[in-house]
RNA sequence: GCCCGGGUGGCGAAACUGGUAGACGCAAGGGACUUAAAAUCCCUCGGUGGCAACACCGUGCCGGUUCGAUUCCGGCCCCGGGCACCA
């Protein structure tokens, strides 16, 4: 019977049946032969995207593969479900933040059941779901008593539209990353988590992850930003005190002209008090309306305090300057300022006339001009009495030593990362477990009184939180004297939750925040997520992972052994948006042409770390082409029975159809496995469906035939799952595909008798020629050199070289 | 400015370890089938010259190494991403 390919029918009997049988469901106690392979969860927005389906789908391919390969696999689902959007929702339409969120975690569930993706639903969890978080309010109180978690105030980038605190890592260009307003700076009190604390090993142990792409690990290296140099001490003149600047470049010391201090600095604050001309630049730069990013636009400016310092190897006096561009919270809030040597120094000497002294020549003795711009290179230390002739390295450890020695240095390193600030003034997220009581000051939540449910009942009257106007949630027996105090009304970074699901999926249902399963499976050995992650949520997660370890909950190091960086979903060269209308929206792709063909066409498009230009075009030619395996599985079933595999009796077009079919399996392996390339699987696909179509399907040859469309079913079957599943029953397996194993390349069949040799005249392609497969050297020559073309071109010349690469080619290198 | 990527036909791309550049597909053109259309099948498809065999040119630009370079090295241009008064 001939039916006509129909995806709706395929993959519904073929989602039914998943389910069915629970075929993705991990087992509790996997072996050794356990692979975890996690895409990063969404926030549960509405609908899916064409970006969801890509990252999911590459997730798909790489799970069902792995499962193929004999491995027991976990691959999980759940929702990263708090965060703004919710409560921008409930504002404008007046829906509580839960029942928004659930509903769109009900819609995208269903979308992605119908995009084939084989989750093990039975793990699946919502951050904002209590059984969750309470285990994060449980963790972060064990912080607390570990001294990892820190109350302070703090200057933080204050997005003026979602009325909360931004890490640094969520302003971008001066903005929020959300709202896009432009951050202000304000100074408030923070929970603040000890990220710096875990700053050398976050750093040093990129240098041990072989399964990261590089340009993560940099990035990663860059915002920790290492740096070491030297705390130096410069003595106030007349006053029993003295300010610590920070450098790098402890071998320009003596090239000192000058020193700069932050607005806020102290010693700037109390010289204000005498100056109100002072007074007012600080107030100037305090106002400034803008983030970090946005200050290095603005002019360089400054003012003389009136104050004076000692040099501390030289005694002499160098005055002190407030300046624009110093900032209060790197390093000491100070800087020596080496005109001669640093470009911002130099520009600000140049501004206010300060002297510009150069300590430091080129090694190579080229000419520089200090009159045009401030010569920041290494070279050799001169015009430094005592210290003169050494280089950056010499000439940093004397000076070290020197400091050192007389009390008025230290070597220090300094980090750019700064601690995580974990408060957020938003109601739709963890509630922080603290308690404010007038008279006890800040305590913790008993463990015992976990979790502190968020209220899910509320009105938004505002941006402003709903906890607030909650008398009932908000006010609390003090754990401490009992007395009436007031629950913290803040909620964590919603970063907190997504650092530490990819371990929860490993432990369902335990009465613990993790439980003993989760080293049976963590770390994750393929995270596969977009490259938008790279540094925020991949950070934070690997903090964490080190902070669940070191409170014994898991034993590995690192939470993600080899990491996917998707690129972007593109279109006309932007990210895709709203704009793009249905184009965008996967559902009436699907609808349209059917799961299979959206998943084909999204990974024939590029390889996966490419950013990929999303054209419907590629979804006709995955469909066209699924219709046409379709077609041929059924044209082979209908001519009956098919004999035993017997090489010997293969036709010559049998035994090339073996040959492609095994290769076929041998490159979608390693394209899978280790390539990790799947727009090539599907190439070879198309390969081994075209050698199958001019196979005469007759005779002996027709089982090459049937071990071709096995052989295309099993490899396709990760990326276009439903068809394959269809068209493997149809095969005859009693067992269906998700159950087969991966199967193995037969070496004689790749065998070739004859192959085709490339015959090169100094290099150029002159001719091919068939060749016995094992001929020599001494053969490929003389067959060569027979060729008429090829004579052409040797004729009246002399052979002075033949190079051959056996099976491929001979280079005649005449002349 | 610093740190990563990338630049190959009209388009998406392939070429994995230095060895046949453009696999696979899209679009386009031509043809078959059809009353017609859809669907399907066949042919052509980097440029120039040539009836053809074939030749010359061609992987952002310039140079180098090599028998041989999309691939390695040096310099430059352009595009994308990350970081950025970090002392």
């Amino acid at each position: 019977m001939i039916t006509p390919y129909d995806p709706q029918a395929v993959e519904r009997d073929a989602q039914q049946y998943w389910q069915d049988n629970d075929s993705f469901k991990a087992p509790d106690n996997p072996g050794s032969d356990a692979f975890y392979c996690l895409s990063m969860f969404p926030y549960p927005s509405g609908r899916l995207h064409m970006g969801h389906v890509r990252t999911y789908t590459l997730g798909d391919v790489i799970a069902r593969y792995q499962r193929l390969k004999g491995h027991s696999v976990l691959h999980p689902m759940g929702w990263d479900a708090f965060g703004l959007p919710a409560e921008n929702a409930a504002i404008k339409n007046n829906i509580p933040p839960a029942n928004w969120t659930y509903s769109n975690i009900d819609y995208m569930r269903g979308q992605m059941q119908s995009l084939g993706f084989g989750f093990d639903w039975s793990r699946e969890f919502a951050t904002c779901d209590p059984d969750y978080y309470r285990w994060e309010q449980w963790f972060f109180l064990r912080l607390y008593e570990k001294g990892l978690v820190e109350r302070r105030s703090a200057i933080v980038n204050w997005d003026p539209v979602d009325q909360t605190v931004l890490a640094n890592e969520q302003v971008e260009n001066g903005r929020g990353w959300r709202s896009g307003a432009v951050v202000e700076r304000r100074e408030m009190q923070q929970w603040f988590l000890k990220i710096t604390d875990y700053a050398d090993e976050l750093l040093d142990q990129l240098d041990e992850m072989p399964g990261w792409p590089d340009s993560v690990k940099n990035m990663q290296r860059n915002w920790i930003g290492r740096s070491h140099g030297l705390e130096i001490d410069f003595a106030v003149a007349g006053r029993d005190e003295s300010i610590t600047v920070y450098t790098t470049r402890p071998d320009t010391l003596l090239g000192a002209t000058y020193v700069a201090v932050a607005a806020q600095h102290p010693l700037a604050l109390a010289a204000a008090e005498h100056n109100p001309e002072l007074g007012a630049f600080i107030e100037r730069c305090a106002n400034v309306k803008t983030a970090e990013a946005d200050l290095a636009t603005l002019p360089k400016e400054g003012m003389a305090l009136g104050v004076e310092v000692e040099h501390p190897l030289t005694g002499r006096r160098l005055p002190v300057w407030t300046a624009n561009f110093v900032l209060m919270d790197y390093g000491s809030g100070a800087v020596m300022s080496v005109p001669a040597h640093d470009q911002r120094d130099w520009e600000f000497a140049r501004e206010y006339g300060l002297p510009i002294e150069q300590v430091i020549a080129p090694a190579d003795d080229a000419p520089i001009d200090l009159d045009a711009e401030a010569f920041v290179a290494r070279g050799i230390t001169v015009n430094s009495p005592g210290f003169d002739g050494l280089e950056f390295q010499a000439a940093f450890d004397v000076i070290a030593d020197a400091l050192e020695a007389g009390g008025r240095g230290r070597r220090r390193t300094n980090y750019r990362l700064r601690d995580w600030g974990v408060s957020r003034q938003r109601y739709w997220g963890c509630p922080i477990p603290m308690i404010h009581c007038d008279h006890c000051g800040v305590v913790p939540v008993p463990t015992s009184d976990l979790p502190v449910v968020l209220p899910t009942e509320v009105s938004f009257e505002g941006v402003r939180s709903p906890l607030h106007d909650m008398p009932e949630w908000l006010q609390v027996p003090c754990p401490v004297c009992g007395r009436m105090a007031r629950r913290e009304t803040d909620t964590f970074d919603t970063f907190m939750e997504s650092s530490w699901y990819a371990n929860k999926f490993t432990s369902p249902g335990a009465n613990a925040m993790l439980d003993d399963r989760v080293n049976l499976w963590a770390p994750v050995n393929h995270y596969v997520g977009g490259i938008e992650h790279a540094i925020l949520h991949l950070l934070y997660a690997r903090f964490y992972h080190k902070l669940l370890r070191d409170e014994g909950l898991v034993a590995s190091d690192e939470p993600f052994e080899r990491l996917l960086m998707l690129g972007m979903v593109l279109r006309n060269g932007r990210k895709m948006s709203k704009k793009d209308g249905d184009a965008g929206d996967p559902q009436m792709l699907i609808d349209r042409y059917g799961a299979d063909a959206v998943r084909q066409a999204m990974m024939f498009a590029a390889p996966p770390e490419q950013s990929v230009e999303w054209a419907e075009g590629g979804l006709e030619s995955a469909s066209r082409f699924l219709r046409r395996i379709w077609r041929g599985v059924e044209d082979h079933l209908a001519a009956g029975e098919v004999p035993a595999l017997d090489v010997a009796a293969l036709s010559d077009a049998g035994l090339e159809l073996r040959r492609k079919t095994h290769e076929t399996i041998g490159r979608a392996d390693d394209d899978y496995g280790r390539r990790v390339q799947f727009n090539t699987v599907v190439a070879a696909g198309m390969e081994l469906a075209n050698t199958i179509a001019k196979t005469p399907d007759e005779g002996a040859d027709r089982a090459a035939v049937r071990e071709a469309w096995n052989a295309l079913a099993l490899v396709l079957s990760p990326i276009t799952p439903h068809v394959c599943h269809a068209l493997w029953q149809a095969l005859g397996h009693s067992e269906p595909m998700v159950d087969a194993a991966w199967p193995a390349v037969d070496d004689a069949a790749l065998e070739r008798s004859t192959i085709e040799l490339v015959v090169q005249v100094n290099g150029k392609l002159r001719a091919r020629i068939d060749m016995a497969a094992d001929a020599d050297e001494t053969a490929a020559r003389e067959a060569a050199l027979a060729d008429e073309n090829v004579q052409r071109f040797v004729a009246d010349k002399s052979l002075r070289k033949a190079i051959y690469v056996p099976g491929k080619l001979v280079n005649l290198v005449v002349g």
